[in-house]
Formats: structure tokens, C-alpha cells, sequence
DNA sequence: GTGAAAGCGCTAACAC
DNA sequence: GTGTTAGCGCTTTCAC
């Protein structure tokens, strides 16, 4: 059906062994045999059987990323950066969707386990810490944007507790005493963090921690909406809000929009990750960035260095987030 | 280094025939031998090597899909569609973004020739009918949500031209006389039939087509905003935009916002797709929906078939779409 | 500079 | 019901 090396071989009138020679770019063949076999390759429109070639070398050169939603810009650029990087060293990225299920998961980490692909990125993972490091010791894997607390496994991401303290400590630079926190009770590491770099802020400053200006719930869009109706049914409204992700950030002030607050003047509104609709919102979304093409690119050429290696790096590597001010916080 | 088939069949003292036997579900293996691998797979922690299984078999049981960005909720459904139906018929789906430029795609079009992938699923691309044509003769490539004109392979899409002359008409039927149009200058074939169904969506009510009412660039998120621009600066406002894409539609809100028009009492505005920030916008945003599950689904049945059987389904399948009315049209 | 041949891990045809 | 073996397409050692 297809062509083969052998198929190459016999119409340049040489080996199979000078053909992958060509192939690899090897430099032990003449001139001669080079061009015939190029030739030869041209004419039967051939191309290498990587099933074959990845048996053999026992690599793939491909690495897979597993990611909770393909809808959210976050993951998309990182995944950008680690193509960008991949492609550089020779590799390829597939990404695979796991509905932050850990069947899924589970069942996308078996093309790593079959020898489908070299490496898993995770970005964010339903995997315990010790499943992690157990499967650490044997596969390349690294996680990239959530970091999972007590695994020793290689890690890129922003420090959360820092960024959140810088962005929490703006709003109070703004003259901002009363603000709240929209976080989640998932088990996101990043949350908690983002959560502790509010409470620091606050403790910085000297502003006491009121537990009723404190939202928890998931990630889930609604759950903004929700948090801004109970705190503006508060007898001390916030002047602030501080939101551990953008789209709950986006739904407060969808919410207050609809309440008839005005987002920007009124209500200072905060959130967090920099997703492409901060710009489109009216009015726009403050917010702290993640260096996403970096982490990307990052993360992938510190794993294809452990694939590469017999000692494994497992450093947990951060990277600086950054502060983007806009209509929401009245800039 | 790894555990082969070779090690599960000396620790259950049968041979490789056997284990593979098990392996696959064979009936002929007596209850004792099976127990005995089964043993042997999970002490050793053994998984099949798939490089090996499907060089062998000459398939891979995976599907590879190209979109042009995946910070697009509409591709993101369809993929999910997709995963679903595949996971059923017991195929993967692996993603890759080539951020609409034929280099990456045909880079990633690589797969299906080196036999990575068994089929490849393409929403939108940059590959000319021609190309497509020749390519789909010796290879499983099927269209999804975007087809080609003068293709002649597998395609899945809604009927742009019927979808866009309903969206047209329910503004027709709001009143609206004054009803301009964003589109585009791509080359993309859904962009023109939309254009297509608006101007016959006027001509069956009866409206004169007028060329100031109609704005075409790029799919870029400013061009809505700079529409808008040029429709306020005109002399005869229109009433009513029908926008070829949600996100031009909603960068033409955000403008009308920043200008002081109220959007869904002083302009009507329809979008198209259906993504997700439709909901969280303010006002939200009446667009047409693409059944995106269904059109993953379906294009991933038929595409196994094809991989599967001798004669190839070439045929162009339309899925209903579905008219969303909310504020922006003042419903 | 080149070819013959072994073997990567697996499946399936064949023999018993 | 089970084992032996050829061979999928490729790379790479070894010999020349």
C-alpha cells in the first residue's frame, strides 16, 4: 500500500542502510547516492513510517499536554509558547482535553505509559501528589501553571501568593480599605495561594481581615455573580474586589453592571490570569498576567532535558507575573 | 528498560502468542493461562507498547485534529463532541493548533503521512480544493465547521447561507429596515455564504441592498469596532447588524458602548456562533448557534468509517443550527 | 562509502 | 488451547 524505505532503496539502486543514512543526514555517503536517493524519495513521494523509526530509536519526539478546557485563553497560549519552543528542538506538541476528569486523564497519561508520546505537560491535574511523584520516577512529566503541593516533580509557574499580594496591594495604594475576595474552595493550589497573598496584603497594611468580605465557591462562571450579590447585600459594602480568576471577576461585574453599580468609580474590581476578554469587557478588566508563552516555552525545554537525561531536574521554576491596570479599577 | 510482552510471557510461563491473545480478547486461551497473564501484566505493571501494536497493525486507533486556534469556544465544543464519539468507537483525539498558517498545518499534516494518525479532522484551513482533493485520495481528512468550495471530501457544517438568511430575517421581522452587515474579505466560504443568506434574506423582504451597509476586513477582534465606526458616521444610521461572527459583533458593542448608543434599543445586534462570552457580555449578545457536540460527533462516525472501509464517504452533511435571542436584539 | 542483517514490540498465520 | 515464527518499517552495528 504505502511506500517504504525498501520501495526508495530499490528505485535509487542502493540500500535501505544508504537510504536512512540520507534520511538521518548522516555524512558517510557520496554525493552520488545522496542525490539518487533524494531523487529517488521525490519521485515516489515517500515519507518515513514513524511508527517504524519511533520503535526503533525508542522516542517519539512528541510531547502531549493535558489541559482541563481547551476554553481558556490562558492554556491556549501557553501551548503556543511550548510549540514555539518544541519546534525548535525538533519536537512536536499534542494537546489532549480531560474535562478536569481524572478518567480522562488518567486515560490520555496511557499514551505516555504506550510509548505514544516522550513527555506529559500537565496544566493543572487531578493526580494526587504522591501518584505524581510515583509517576514521576519512571515517565517525564512537568507541570506548567498549577503547581501541586508536595510533589517533587518539575514545575513552571507564577508565584500566586506574590502576585496576588502585588495586585491586592494596589487596590489598597488606590486608597481601598474594604476589599473583598472572591476565591474558590477547590484544591487548587494557586487559589489558596492567591487567597494567602490577599491575606498578606491586607496584614501589610494593616487593614483587619473581615471574614464576611470572603466569597468561596468554584470556578464556575455564575459563582462571581453570586459573590457580588452577597456583598452588596452587606450593611458596609467593599469598595474593592479582588477575584482569583478573571471569569469570576467578569461575572461580578456582569452582576454589578446589572445592579446598577458602576465598575471603575464606584467599585473597584480586580482579577486575575489576563484572558483575552479583560479587553473586550465594558469597561475593561484589570488584571495580573501570567507570562504564558513563557511558561510554555519554558516548560517544554526543561522536559525535553529530561527526556534527553538520565538525571532528572525537578525544580520548581517561577516566573514574574505582571500588573495590567485598566477601566475596571478606574484607570 | 521498559517491561515488553516478552517479560509478561516468561512470568506466567506462557508464550508472547498467548499474552498477545489475552491482550486482545481472544477466546482461545484456557481460564488458567489468562488468569496467569493477567497476573503477570499487573505485577510487572505492564502496558502494551502501541508503537509496536500499531506498526504492526498498520493503525493507530488515533485521530488528529488541526484548528486554526484553540482559544475559540466553538472549536473547543467541537472537539468535545468529537473526544465523545471517539472515545466510544474506541479512538483518541489529539489536538493541534496551527495558528492558520499553511506551514504549521502542513507540518502538522505530517502525522497522518507518517502514520502517527490514522485520519485527520480539519476545522478550517489553509489548503486549496485542489490540494484537499488530491490529499483525501490516499488519506482520511475530513472538514468540519468550515468547508471548501470545489472540495470534494468529508464535510460536517451548518448551512451558512440558511442560517445567516434566518438570523437576517428575524431583525427583518423586528422592523428593521436599516440592517448593515460585517463580514469579511477571507477567504473562508461560510464568511461569503453568510454574506450570501444576508442579501437574500433583503431581496425576499424586499429591501434594497445598499453597499454603505456593508463592511468587510478581517475576523480580527477591531474590525467590528471599526464598522461600527463607519456605519454612525453615515448619514442614515442603520438600526440593526448582523455580524458574521460573534466577536465582531461584540467588538462593535463594545464601540457602540464607549460612543453612548444604547445596543438593543437604539441598535439591534446579531452575532454568529454562539461562543461563550455571548452570555457574559453586557448587554448579552443574539447570535445563531452551531450545534458544535453534534458536528464533532458526526464528523468523527464518519471519519472512522471511511478509515475503516474500502469506499470513501465524500459526502457534505448539514446540521441544523439554531437561532439565540437575548438583549442585543432587545429580546 | 556501502550493504547485510539483527532487532525494536507487537500481531497473526500456521502448525500442532 | 498453545507455541513458533515471520514480518510491520525503521536504524544501526558490523564487516568489507
Amino acid at each position: 500500500m504505502s511506500v517504504t524505505i525498501k520501495d526508495v532503496a530499490r528505485e535509487a539502486g542502493v540500500s535501505v542502510a544508504t537510504v536512512s543514512r540520507v534520511l538521518n543526514g548522516s555524512t558517510n555517503v557520496s554525493e552520488d547516492s545522496s542525490a539518487r536517493v533524494n531523487e529517488a524519495i521525490s519521485r515516489l513521494n515517500y515519507s518515513p513510517n514513524f511508527l517504524g523509526r519511533s520503535l526503533r530509536r525508542c522516542e517519539t519526539n512528541v510531547i502531549l499536554c493535558i489541559m482541563p478546557t481547551s476554553e481558556h485563553s490562558l492554556y491556549s497560549r501557553i501551548v503556543s509558547g511550548m510549540q514555539r519552543r518544541a519546534d525548535e528542538l525538533g519536537f512536536d506538541i499534542v494537546t489532549a482535553v480531560s474535562s478536569g476528569t481524572s478518567a480522562a486523564e488518567a486515560r490520555q497519561m496511557n499514551m505516555l505509559f504506550n510509548k505514544t508520546v516522550d513527555g506529559v505537560v500537565l496544566l493543572s491535574t487531578q493526580f494526587e501528589a504522591e501518584e505524581l511523584n510515583r509517576l514521576a520516577k519512571n515517565y517525564d512529566i512537568a507541570l506548567c501553571c498549577e503547581g501541586v503541593t508536595g510533589a517533587d516533580l518539575l514545575t513552571v509557574a507564577v508565584d500566586d501568593e506574590s502576585a496576588a499580594f502585588d495586585a491586592v496591594t494596589t487596590l489598597i495604594n488606590k486608597g481601598h480599605k474594604d476589599i473583598a475576595l472572591i476565591g474558590t474552595n477547590s484544591e487548587s493550589t494557586s487559589s489558596h495561594a492567591r487567597e494567602d497573598g490577599y491575606k498578606l496584603a491586607l496584614e501589610m497594611a494593616g487593614i483587619p481581615y473581615r471574614e464576611e468580605y470572603i466569597y468561596r465557591d468554584t470556578y464556575d462562571y455564575h459563582c462571581g455573580g453570586d459573590a457580588l450579590e452577597q456583598f452588596m447585600s452587606l450593611k458596609e459594602r467593599p469598595t474593592a474586589i479582588f477575584a482569583v480568576s478573571d471569569l469570576l471577576a467578569i461575572s461580578a461585574i456582569h452582576k454589578a453592571s446589572e445592579m446598577g453599580i458602576k465598575v471603575g468609580s464606584e467599585l473597584a474590581v480586580m482579577g486575575f490570569d489576563n484572558i483575552f476578554m479583560c479587553e473586550m469587557m465594558v469597561p475593561t478588566v484589570s488584571t495580573v498576567e501570567q507570562p504564558c508563552g513563557k511558561m510554555g516555552e519554558l516548560v517544554v525545554e526543561k522536559l525535553i532535558n529530561n527526556i534527553r537525561s538520565e538525571n532528572k531536574d525537578n525544580g520548581y521554576y517561577t516566573v514574574e507575573h505582571k500588573l495590567i491596570l485598566r477601566s475596571s479599577t478606574g484607570d
